[in-house]
DNA sequence: CGGCAGATTGAGCAACATCAAGACATGTGG
DNA sequence: CCACATGTCTTGATGTTGCTCAATCTGCCG
């Protein structure tokens, strides 16, 4: 567990009016963002907010957030950096079920117990909020929320049932691209081990395919951390995604 | 879409005191439930209910209860029989995102249209409730039966992305016969195609799973669809499955 | 009985995992 | 500044799982 002392400050409730009225709103926010290193953005938050008190953390880099059993009374939201919500399988395998970038929130579950545990890909601030009483009066927003968290699961799950290593790559980097705000060009705040754990392939075949990107001039890679989108449509196009609406 | 003609009926609202105050009700009600067919099971209902109007309809075997794209303004319950929810992807592939039997609730997604669509896989008895204004007064089982597919939907992850085509297989019939009450004996109401449409394997790899699981005698087979767990523990201990809380 | 849909079984193949070596970036101490 | 160590990433060679294609079998209905 962390502990409060230093590196802790508390922040007044916002009186939000009616933000994250509709799903998705944040995603929206964080494309009017300055992108140039969308994980370090500083003080202007506007991200969707539950009230009640807020207590601001910063982590380092692999740090936990929380821990797998933990009681999952509070949720989070990333305000810098990114974040890594995943478990430890028995064969030893790791499964990432999602990461969180700037403005999205995250670490609501169905039980009073955390199934997962959180980490920090970088330096991070997190922003907590007490799921208290205040909860009441929050509920359309949580419930968003929890919708859009399904619906996530539900997008990732079709992704790892049913793409080629490619093209779950491909996915990926077109999912981080959009949420990051939009840029072509960003880095990645997490390893290859945490993109392979994360789209259920080896580190290895995640190097193959980004290698086979970059040979297609789709990408390209200033390090192997920083990504350049070369040919969006490209992209796109490998998703192999779902039919649109019959 | 379907017509409400002369397989329609209307139900008066019934006024739930406080059911499904806590994620998971309704599982441990069917827990309970006298499960000899458990999805043939009549009158007795006692799962979530949302309150506001309720419809029941009865579908025939493999008709359609809504459609992708449809806008997603009910809820549904299933009271008899089973239901697949699924997608058609572009590569013509389909992925069954869940099955829902007796007294489970499913429909509810983020946006407004829906972005699965749900067939019937036997005679099937729904409740759809509106989700209109009534809605307010029930926001906590809402979030509840959200956060809960969210957890399904996260399982369902692991299961596809870090388990083998026996371990998976293994965890389905282990987690159905839960859903149906814990009876060692049921029959399957979805086809082989159905399990692995929704486990992201061939029927083959299916058929050669099960082959494999009665060869050792862990289960036996009446007919395709009629499933005898012989070895409840050698299941679980094919599930493969997740460290337990560290 | 034939006809048919669904399920099983087999043989060969492709995609990804595994194992192993090397490249690259970063940091540290001399 | 270089030499060295380390962690991360890339690339290659080989192995395994599950997919593809094809044949057969089973239960079911007329």
């Amino acid at each position: 567990m962390f502990t409060l002392s230093d590196k802790t400050e508390f922040i007044a409730p916002i009186r939000t009016g009616n933000l994250a009225p509709e799903h998705g709103e944040y995603q929206m926010q964080s494309k009017f963002m300055p992108a140039a290193q969308p994980w370090t953005s500083p003080t202007k938050i506007v991200g969707p907010q539950i009230g009640g008190a807020h207590i601001a953390v910063t982590y380092e880099r692999g740090q936990e957030i929380y821990a797998q059993g933990g009681s999952a009374d509070k949720c989070y939201r990333v305000s810098t950096g990114a974040v890594r919500v995943c478990r430890i399988l028995s064969n030893g395998g790791r499964q990432v079920v999602s990461f969180h970038v700037a403005g999205e929130m995250f670490g609501f579950e169905a039980g009073s117990q955390h199934r997962y545990f959180a980490e920090a890909l970088a330096l991070t601030r997190i922003v907590a909020f007490e799921q208290g009483l205040a909860q009441q009066r929050h509920l359309p927003e949580l419930l968003a929320l929890a919708l859009e968290a399904m619906e996530r699961a539900q997008e990732h799950l079709l992704l790892i049932g049913r793409q080629s290593a490619i093209e779950r790559v491909a996915t990926f980097l077109l999912d981080l691209c959009e949420r990051l705000g939009g840029t072509r060009q960003f880095r990645l705040a997490m390893s290859r081990q945490d993109i392979a754990d994360y789209l259920a392939l080896t580190i290895e075949t995640v190097s193959r395919a980004m290698s086979e990107l970059k040979e297609q001039s789709i990408i390209s890679l200033r390090h192997a951390r920083m990504v350049d989108i070369r040919k969006p449509d490209a992209l796109r196009s490998l998703c192999g995604h779902v039919a649109g609406l019959s």
